[in-house]
DNA sequence: TATTGTTATACTCTATAACTATA
DNA sequence: TATAGTTATAGAGTATAACAATA
């Protein structure tokens, strides 16, 4: 490859997809007072088991230092609560409100509705075929270990 | 969809693949001295046609006032030139120096080293299904009008 | 000794507004 | 008037180091 032009590199492509995807995203949560960060944080929250901080901050891949001050705002919001782990008492789990479970449920029709719009352009089948390309790049490179 | 998992919305499998693969091209890169932003300023600079800053700054989607600093940088690394448009003088039609064509054939090189690894769990069927649902969900929307 | 959460700090990237020179 | 580039500035996001409480 010689001299490729910036639209034929697959990483700079990637990197534009998911930037305007982001946006599309941000446009449906703005009603609701979020932003993407904050929902990703909702979403990780709602797992079977709860999680720590720490283990929300590798899970999503935000420092965990800047997940003090996202779990400070939900919590100021009365979306999310800091529960000490009985077992380790140096942890807190982080579990959702009554609240933040209905505005997580709001969220993800939100962003289901942008992710429809922003992925009109695909077939279902070549959404499906994306879907789980993006599945395999992941595979083994996150969750992290 | 009731209470989707994280790991199913495709929005933030996008977004965390694409910061994976800068991760990955960043790594490659730093030997250069050039981190994913110059490298894509370069490549973006390696038109036919010499483009202005604000030209530049709409096709990367960096915000002019950053641009500014960027161009500055390349600059004092002598791997680009602002040389005064002579039809229209508020302009800069931004140029690679010798340095900046050599540093971006290595730097291209580089980052195609990059994908290869990255894009490695692909069939090539399946890599070019997945860049070319890109090309569907970009079209229209990038490059800016 | 090591780990969880926290604070302080600095650095980068981004966004806004105002300026200059040109059109 | 409007546009290209610049500067100053403030606001996010991120990273590093150090600390208290707990393991």
């Amino acid at each position: 490859m010689e001299r490729p032009q910036l639209t034929e590199r697959v990483g700079f492509l990637t990197n534009k997809t998911a930037a305007l995807l982001i946006q599309v995203v941000e446009e449906r949560l703005s009603p609701l007072g979020l932003t993407s960060r904050p929902y990703f944080v909702l979403a990780g929250i709602d797992q079977p088991e709860p999680l720590s901080q720490q283990a929300l901050s590798r899970l999503l891949g935000i420092d965990p230092t800047t997940m003090v001050g996202l779990i400070d705002e939900l919590e100021r919001s009365g979306l999310v609560r800091r529960v000490r782990n009985t077992r380790d008492r140096r942890r807190y789990d982080i579990e959702l409100s009554e609240a933040g479970a209905r505005t997580l449920a709001t969220a993800h029709a939100a962003v289901a509705a942008a992710e429809e719009e922003f992925f009109a352009p695909l077939t279902g089948a070549q959404r499906a075929d994306y879907q789980d390309a993006l599945g395999r790049l992941l595979d083994g490179r996150w969750p992290p270990p």
